[in-house]
DNA sequence: TCGTAGCTTTACCAATTGGTCAAAAAGTGA
DNA sequence: TCACTTTTTGACCAATTGGTAAAGCTACGA
């Protein structure tokens, strides 16, 4: 069987789970978990319904397998942010390799928007266990270098939020983004935020 | 019959309309629109699901008449942006307007919030239609003020764009907020964001 | 008070959808 | 080639869900 209990995976049980989660991630991102169908998923990844179900025990794991899969990718900008180095680097840094996620992974941004703005059921825990220590963490070296008087004193907690809805937005809102404006808004998005991140960290 | 195409709604028309309408944004925001169920919307309005179809015509025209309703109430703080009044004041009034909306109609806000996420399949009409327009002449209002030196030089789209995102973000996203916070994050979000604004407008 | 239009409900459908099962097909090692 | 395991499929099922039909109830003006 397919179960995890086993050994080694197969190269084709490799194949076929990225092809399935791959797929998924296309059909959960653009319709939600619950207006996603299991045949929408087997039919993006050219395999049959029952055959989704060989790898995967139901809908929900190959949910939770994104979700969870997601939460690494998702936190790493924020863990790459340093303490030794230079504050306002740092941050703008961040600032950017944020919007170049929303750019390279809109389905991923929207898969995680879209389970957060429905409460986060099957996340809550991951937001405890993972998002909140680092949170904290990164909020307590932003503050320490605005004692140090390297930034402006901002609340450091709003801080990031900023950064996260003014970066995601570019993904999640993509839709009302292309309606509104004519040019890919990427770099202007870029030189945008640069320009106001300096402007209210400027000590 | 209560189809539009008579005269006057009569009181029970009116009660049992906006009872199912308040429902449904309960229930479409909270579960999306494939999520939501009609008899999740009867239950919670308090009528049979038959009865709820007495009074629409199916699930979708429900959603539709949201998002119509909705439309009005989203652009109302954009629209009273005033271009005869000081510009700092005027977008920093305008920045609380949208904060204070975030707090005291979150649910419209997720509704707005899951359309687009999922490509507006609805709505897509509506913003090519009011949104556009209104967009595109509050941001050359705001172009102006800058060109007359009341205000800094940024990008007038993209300055919008991070307004909108800051602070709806604390509706779309406030079970994660909740989860990272452990006071309201009203009060303190509005000096954050007055504090952004002021410092990335300054002229 | 009675007729009628407006409102509500009970019973029911048909389509969709997540999931099952047993058998067939395809690999795989000896 | 043969035995055995892994993979794939077609047929099927039960629950959910959007929606309908028709009968019953209620309010209200003449």
């Amino acid at each position: 069987m397919a179960d995890g209990t086993s050994k080694k995976p197969s190269r084709i049980q490799m194949r076929n789970r990225s092809l399935i989660l791959d797929a998924a991630l296309d059909v959960f991102s653009a319709h939600g978990y619950r207006g996603a169908t299991l045949d929408q998923i087997a039919e993006a990844a050219g395999l049959s319904k029952p055959n989704i179900l060989y790898y995967f025990a139901g809908k929900e794991e190959i949910h939770v397998t994104l979700l969870n899969q997601l939460m690494e990718t998702w936190l790493d900008p924020l863990v790459e942010m340093d303490a030794s180095g230079d504050p306002m680097t740092e941050l703008l840094d961040y600032v950017q390799r944020k919007l170049d996620m929303s750019r390279d992974l809109p389905r991923e941004s929207r898969l995680f928007a879209g389970e957060i703005l429905q409460g986060a059921p099957r996340m809550l825990p991951h937001l405890r266990a993972d998002l909140k220590p680092l949170f904290d963490e990164k909020c307590a070296i932003i503050q320490a270098w605005m004692n140090e008087g390297k930034l402006a004193q901002v609340d450091p907690r709003h801080l990031v939020f900023s950064i996260w809805a003014t970066t995601q937005h570019y993904a999640d809102f993509d839709t009302q983004v292309r309606t509104l404006l004519d040019d890919d808004p990427h770099d202007s998005a870029a030189r945008f935020l640069d320009q106001m991140y300096r402007s209210l960290l400027a000590p």
